[in-house]
DNA sequence: TCGGTTTTGTTCTATGGTGCGACAAAACCG
DNA sequence: CGGTTTTGTCGCACCATAGAACAAAACCGA
């Protein structure tokens, strides 16, 4: 037996039980309305005996709660609706170049407290920062006075981020690189609360994947594109983020759209970013780089030469860029973010059009573009709902 | 309960059977020596007892063997070795542009019967070529005269498919769109050997991905690149060939390498196939459509600019745009196959340079290049994993 | 040669989770 | 107010795995 160790474990009758009590939470989660055991058994196949054990087993441990009865009248016996418990929380932190935020997120998927700062943090010293931002989450805490209990804890990050050893590689917008920020947010949070470090545009994405815990968003395939000072991405294929072999996924930013454009800072030239981030862009434009998109935007509308050609040189870049990845991967939707989301009504259309002419399926199936929500701080949210999508993997470990 | 039905069954007790029944014959599959039975339980943590009864279920059935015991020496009783049922196996097919292939492998991964016919089906007519395949494919079937068990089949082509519906979409190599080849096939199966529509690079890359049903090739996630007289793609990640959303991924080929480029078929410009592809490649040479790869070699060798100049072009294209796809997905290794295999040992060093140029990973990790094994009909064999597949994956439909 | 050791494979019983059928509960309907 | 309908609960049977003891088949050393 010289080869190989164990690859996956046997299943035993515990983990059928684990396994079910997943899926009942999650179809709970998922349901637009609050379902009963009977509708649980309807969904999942069980027979109404074992899903009301299970349910009862998760209202025991607070991951479930049964709601009030709602009073419309209906033939039968009224069942008692079922949520997901709203004790049950995750925090979810952000650092970008532009805020710092710490956000909790209960079960249902409700912002039950979150402190945002605006401020600016290109080039800042780390320390300082992630102090700024323990003292932030620590303030949350506080708010929540111990009425929540926390399943676990996410960070947000802008750059490129190794999660397993919890280290964040490196941050071009921050100017930071291979440090481990639990070792200064530790003494500000609750022990043995370690949040897990992510991509700020793979957090982003999720919320777009979920809009509450457990519950899939509108698009099951898209790309995610979030313009920060560069521009970031993530690809979820099956309501889930792939991240990558190693975690680096989505780089989406540094896809050469011309190799004789202007050279970027990785190294290659003719990055989409040196078209489509929010720095390129303003300086396309002439406009300061602390401009808003909305001054981009109203310039163009004025008519103002430079501003309509940054515009468009976003737009066949990102036609470009985004192409490809839809060739390679087969994806039918493109989100956009950050600042790009706040284009995607100037860009959408001609964006749609140059798509559809490069993209292979087109014809059977046309690309589509939408802009993502409007949210300051979408990536915590998103990391609260990674933390918390451990929850609904294995809720044993919650039941206690 | 108006919204949504059921989304996954509840596991019940003979899922946990089947499960573990699953798991039992991959562990044997992926083995590198064949294991006991006690093998099987040290690995997948049940114990002996309960592996031992799974592994008779499947002895029984015949999916899997008990093998001579080897005669070495070791202290205490003698295991009996198990190996993977001989008789199960699966007929692959394949329609390539020069090839016709039919070929059967079994559960060990063994070809056990194979016709390969070339031959130039550029612009060729569908039913008398698929009446050929046909009759290529009964032809392998009598040859083993009822001496395996056929547990389903596949038919790779070099286009995009649906392969829930059994339809070839579109197929510009071979000319064809829009047809149904099973209806042409099945009066030459058996009944009930309805064979699954699959893309070629998808399913060449199913044979780097596992060498043999259920035993893991040596990269888990790689980009595969098959060299055709286009060019097409296959993302593999976690040893799961990427579909996409509808089954049309891997369109590399269609990666925008150069805005300005040369107009391709495709109504883009500047794509990765008008720099890579075989006859771009070719006629950049200067040598005729139908020249090998050997000569384009041979060319360079003796110092022939325009060969050298061809060569240089499709080393940059890749280089551009295969590092925008390894930058999106976080993949470390490129396979090369198809033609571009042959060409790997000429492009392989410079390409590499060129990636790790490009790919912003590229420090934590140098981007890997290597050839595909040689093969004429890879995408055959991958064809007829993707139905043993099945078996590996829910083995309790094979055993009545 | 033969008992001790070691590892394999089998047998038996216990545990635990789900399915099934019956029943009680709580509403509406006529 | 009884019939109908749907929900939730209870008790029992079934079945798959765990665990432990036992039988089998080899090697090792005296």
């Amino acid at each position: 037996m010289a080869d190989g160790e164990a690859v996956q474990l046997g299943a035993r009758q515990s983990t059928l039980r684990a396994s079910n009590l997943g899926l009942v939470l999650r179809t709970v989660c998922a349901a637009d309305a609050p379902p009963s055991r009977a509708d649980v058994a309807a969904r999942t196949g069980m027979t109404r005996a074992t899903a009301a054990r299970l349910v009862d087993g998760l209202v025991a441990g607070g991951l479930l709660v049964e709601g009030e009865r709602d009073p419309l009248p209906r033939r039968g016996r009224p069942g008692t609706p079922l949520l997901p418990g709203g004790r049950v929380a995750a925090l979810g932190l952000q650092v970008d170049a532009g805020l710092l935020a710490a956000r909790v997120l209960d079960l249902r998927g409700r912002v039950v407290a979150e402190r945002l700062v605006d401020g600016d943090w290109v080039g800042s010293d780390p320390g300082p920062t992630l102090e700024r931002l323990g003292r932030l989450a620590a303030d949350v805490l506080r708010d929540l006075a111990g009425r929540v209990r926390l399943a676990g804890a996410g960070l947000a990050l802008p750059g490129i981020v190794d999660a397993d050893r919890g280290v964040l590689l490196r941050a071009p917008n921050l100017g930071w690189h291979d440090l481990r920020p639990a070792d200064v947010l530790a003494p500000h949070l609750p022990d043995g609360l370690d949040p897990v470090l992510g991509n700020e545009a793979d957090l982003a994405a999720r919320t777009v994947a979920e809009t509450a815990p457990g519950r899939p968003g509108p698009h099951p395939d898209f790309l995610y594109v979030s313009g920060q000072i560069g521009v970031g991405g993530a690809v979820v294929l099956d309501g889930r983020v792939m991240r990558g072999s190693a975690g680096w996924a989505g780089e989406v930013g540094h896809v050469c759209v011309d190799p004789d454009g202007p050279p970027c800072r990785c190294g290659s030239t003719g990055c989409l970013e040196q078209y489509a981030g929010r720095h390129a862009l303003l300086a396309a434009a002439g406009l300061p780089r602390d401009a808003s998109p909305g001054q981009l935007l109203d310039n163009a509308a004025t008519g103002d030469p430079s501003a309509r050609a940054a515009l468009d040189g976003a737009r066949r870049a990102l036609a470009i860029a985004l192409a490809g990845v839809l060739n390679v991967l087969d994806i039918p939707t493109v989100v956009l973010g950050g600042h790009l989301g706040g284009l995607a009504a100037e860009l959408g259309p001609g964006l749609e059009d140059g798509l559809a002419a490069r993209v292979l399926s087109a014809r059977w199936r046309r690309p589509r573009l939408e802009a993502a929500a409007p949210d300051a701080a979408p990536a915590a949210t998103g990391a609260a709902l990674r933390a918390l999508a451990d929850v609904l993997a294995d809720p044993v470990r919650w039941l206690d």
